[in-house]
DNA sequence: GTGCTTCGCCGAACTTTATTCGGCACAGCG
DNA sequence: CGCTGTGCCGAATAAAGTTCGGCGAAGCAC
């Protein structure tokens, strides 16, 4: 991860779907050692993958949240149950497993209040391991997708 | 946004690093028309960009954490001015501007534990608009980058 | 210092893809 | 029944992806 891999990353961050020839022209290499050093950094793990950042009201989802839980027992079992639950529905759109007072913070997307209502009321209030849980609305979400790196200190 | 639009936003949400020839035959459409769609559902703005996921890691940031804020006076001036501020600092990966007992809910990550506490003690808590702020440790991140649409009800 | 080996980068050749554009077919309408 | 507008297609051209042999610098043993 040298100073070559992170200028790679950091425009494929900031645009995915730039041509490997841009990004080798910016970053001052070869087309070919671009690609290389990409198809690297996809095999190391670093770059996980490739996604449109697709405007929520288009899915949909004008209406998103987050769902504060608490579950009990606190175990293994019950924690990966929960969390494997609710990655699987289709208003979910991430999971936040949490050290604190919440276990588990549930980002969820709906078309509307009343959507948003039943699915809380419908689906996630119907496990058992649920003792507690705060649905608190999202008015904006910002999301930086090209982060400044962070301070050497 | 017809049947066909959805398609190539889900490809592109999958993959969007697959080429516009493979997006195409996998719609059943040919190229030319699949190009076309695709420009135009970023025109609309349905489409908003195409971003690289990386391992947190590999840009040091191991430890991640949830910030619940709340600040003082909840006017647009200082919810604006607070907004900004987090915005711009490196370490601030997302914002959410909420409703409910919290006004704010900051995702951060940093190096490490130590790191962390120093941005919340040096750089947070200098804000004096900040009448609370309540820190939780991520410890498992899952997000969906291909969510099922959400059911028809 | 010198020769050897390894590693990473380059650039040319070849393959595949993006992009443009004229034409065609279908739907809606007068 | 013809006219018009819209959207899709496919061929042509330009651009990009991908592979691979070679070269030069760095590191190492002697």
């Amino acid at each position: 991860m040298d100073e070559l891999d992170s200028a790679i990353v950091r425009e494929l961050q900031r645009d995915a779907r730039q041509s490997n020839r841009d990004i080798a022209r910016k970053v001052g290499v070869a087309p070919s050692t671009c690609l290389e050093r990409t198809r690297l950094l996809r095999e190391r793990g670093v770059i996980r993958g490739y996604h449109a950042d697709i405007a929520p009201s288009a899915l949909n989802r004008g209406v998103q949240a987050l769902v504060s839980v608490q579950v009990r027992p606190l175990s293994r079992a019950v924690i990966d149950a929960f969390k494997a639950f609710t990655v699987g529905l289709p208003e979910v759109t991430a999971v936040f497993v949490m050290a604190g007072s919440d276990d588990f913070v549930i980002h969820v997307g709906a078309q509307d209040n009343e959507h948003l209502h039943a699915f809380l009321v419908d689906r996630l209030s119907q496990r058992k391991e649920i003792v507690g849980f705060r649905t608190s609305i999202i008015f904006q979400h910002l999301a930086k997708h090209d982060p400044a790196p962070l301070p050497e200190a």
